[in-house]
DNA sequence: GTCTATAGCGGGATAGAC
DNA sequence: GTCTATCCCGCTATAGAC
């Protein structure tokens, strides 16, 4: 085994690592294979020994970043929770996901976009397969087990609770302005956001008060 | 006046019309000034004749579909309103907004990750100075009133209401699975969610019930 | 105002030396 | 595995005819 010093000196490694910086602050089309050389201190013409293509190695900085998180999700949502451990569960969840690294919310708000194209596609249906339709049962369950207002849809509810994050993060230059800071929200405010969504999601759902019933339940009128 | 026949038959109009559609599909980068003259029946060198260059038309269909709605939502937003109003008013108006073009929420997502662009920059100024701060201030008064619970900051509980609507716009394709569309989300179900959202918001923000006083303010913990 | 033709540049990708 | 050199293509933008 070499000694430890060489600082994360494999090629493919430091190409991702270049790439995904760049793609998530120009985009894939607007990127070139001469700044990603350029950017990983590597000849260009390493990307073709390592990836097939540009595309290729945009596919693997998106598998790297955000299908790994998303399909390592399920495991932090074992069974027998109740909702409201659940949604503190996934709300803190959603951040660690958007602080994995400082350019998931930009390649996540590309790959928004970017719909057709194929790369976004499988991460999107895993994130819907698993903990959306997840916390959408612990929320049916809780509003069967009267922990929950029975009025809201559990899907709708379901969506208002992880936008709160989702948004926060992929909207990061609009939020700093609105909460006064110049150029980033520093991490303490991210801390208390995280705490605040738990607790607005929490709120929306308890139930209506003592005597009060909750609105009337909605018919279980089909989404389609 | 020419017969009302003429089908918007001016030349700049159409090139922002087909031009707009190509940006939020692909982005600005990958997209030729060929496609957009080509999407538009038109000479393509006419773009350098109505338009100084390519980033320029850029600039005119984002001011066209983005600035113009956001500086028309003060008008909305009158004086004297109660919080509760100011939510409902402000909630409808994003669902306006995403839906003035299908290609909104689109050229949205772009600008969210293109934030270094300038183009950005003044819309999002403008959407926190104007309706941001002033549901911001509708809150704080809301509070002051009794009619809000006085445990949430109220910027983090605006950001957490205004997140609903733009997140299930921008966020389009996940919302559409985890719904089980297909494709899109129909007509009837954005206006449920809309109305899901507004109720959504105003639960959270109700008063504790009764005895029992609202959770005492969180001390910021850091969870890093 | 609209069109053709093309200049000039920079992109992705490859061949092949080392 | 890494690097140089380069091909070929398609892009933005312009010149100038009509």
């Amino acid at each position: 085994m070499p000694p430890a010093a060489a600082p994360a000196a494999d090629a493919p490694a430091a190409l991702l690592e270049a790439a995904e910086g760049l793609f998530a602050a120009q985009g894939f089309a607007a990127t070139t294979i001469k700044q990603i050389g350029a950017a990983a201190r590597l000849n260009p013409a390493l990307i073709y020994y390592y990836f097939p293509d540009k595309l290729a190695l945009y596919a693997a900085v998106l598998d790297r970043r955000l299908g790994q998180f998303v399909r390592a999700m399920p495991a932090r949502l074992p069974a027998g929770l109740t909702a409201r451990e659940g949604i503190a569960i996934v709300v803190r969840a959603q951040v660690a996901f958007m602080r994995s690294s400082p350019h998931v919310p930009r390649l996540l708000a590309r790959e928004l976009a970017d719909h057709e194209a194929a790369v976004a596609a499988p991460i999107m249906r895993d994130l819907a397969h698993g903990p959306f339709r997840r916390l959408q049962a612990l929320i049916r369950e809780g509003q069967a087990a009267g922990e929950i207002r029975t009025d809201l849809d559990p899907a709708l509810a379901t969506i208002s609770t992880i936008a709160q994050v989702a948004w926060f993060f992929v909207a990061h230059p609009l939020m700093a302005r609105l909460l006064g800071h110049e150029g980033t929200v520093p991490n303490r405010t991210v801390d208390r956001f995280t705490e605040h969504a738990i607790t607005f999601a929490l709120a929306a759902l308890a139930p209506a008060p003592g005597g009060r019933p909750s609105r009337r339940p909605r018919r279980p009128r089909r989404t389609a």
